[in-house]
DNA sequence: TGTATTTCGGATAGTTTTATCCTATTTATA
DNA sequence: TATAAATAGGATAAAACTATCCGAAATACA
């Protein structure tokens, strides 16, 4: 569904998030080892949020990843998929065709349309708060 | 969403229904040009729908590609995504954790797995008779 | 000022997916 | 039987995705 790229900035948005919310600061080091992603790439996949405006960067020592604190609730699945993987999962036909249009559709576009908005719906309305909180109190996981 | 491997094979699966529809047989070439994929990469995926007992080919002049008449309504969108893309798309969690599990959920497993559910419900439904009809009443298209 | 820390960015390598090429095998028909 | 038409299958190539390496730049702090 979404690329190894998007899931590890997925995560890793949620552990920055979780930390920025106590006002703490985390390093790539410390972001690839929580969610179990490679470093190097993770790096990449970091630079790129921080291009798109997502998360923030601190170089030097003591340094690392933050979110600013009021951008938390803001910020919805869908900004870091858009980063990353771009909007094939919203616009592209799901057979293939080159363009999804109603008036020209393949064999499944009603259904896939209905999934693809369901996919679409979901992305847009969860933000990265209500994932922070849901690792903070133990009800779900980064790893393993 | 689904690999270019699978586009290509659902596309090719309901034109060689139509055809079987009407008891013609359809070559590699024709398939590959009414379905607007590349010819000798389409021959690997229609070679692994045969071994997995979806269509029928038949070597030599003559020959082709065929789907039993009786079978076109209850072969299931499903059995072709398994036979290409295996199940990964049912089985896997949404972030990349090792197994996607209940008591082990990671922050997005609830809403992913209602989306998952969608799309499995989808595929399991959807069979090659409906989806070669709407073809041939001009409601969907193929390519383009 | 010097050093350790840490992100940034370019280059490179490995893996998987997508695509092509060529030969062997099978079959209908002249 | 000879030939042409098709699929089967192995080898290879191209492209995309995933991953690693290393030096440059920035920053805190001794
Ligand atoms: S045309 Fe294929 S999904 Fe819309
Ligand atoms: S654990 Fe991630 S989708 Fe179920």
């Amino acid at each position: 569904m979404f690329s190894k790229a998007c899931e590890y900035g997925i995560k890793a948005s949620i552990f920055i998030a979780l930390n920025s919310y106590h006002g703490k600061r985390v390093s790539l080091k410390a972001i690839a080892k929580e969610v179990a992603s490679p470093e190097a790439f993770t790096a990449k996949i970091l630079q790129d949020l921080v291009r798109h405006d997502i998360i923030n960067s601190v170089k030097g020592a003591h340094g690392g990843f933050e979110i600013e604190k009021n951008d938390i609730s803001s910020i919805k699945l869908e900004h870091i998929v858009r980063a990353i993987d771009g909007d094939k999962i919203y616009s592209g036909c799901g057979l293939g065709l080159q363009t999804c249009d109603e008036n020209h559709p393949c064999p499944v576009h009603d259904k896939f349309v209905d999934i693809r908005n369901g996919l679409k719906q979901m992305l847009e309305t969860t933000n990265l708060e209500e994932l922070a909180l849901d690792i903070k109190s133990g009800i779900s996981f980064l790893k393993t």
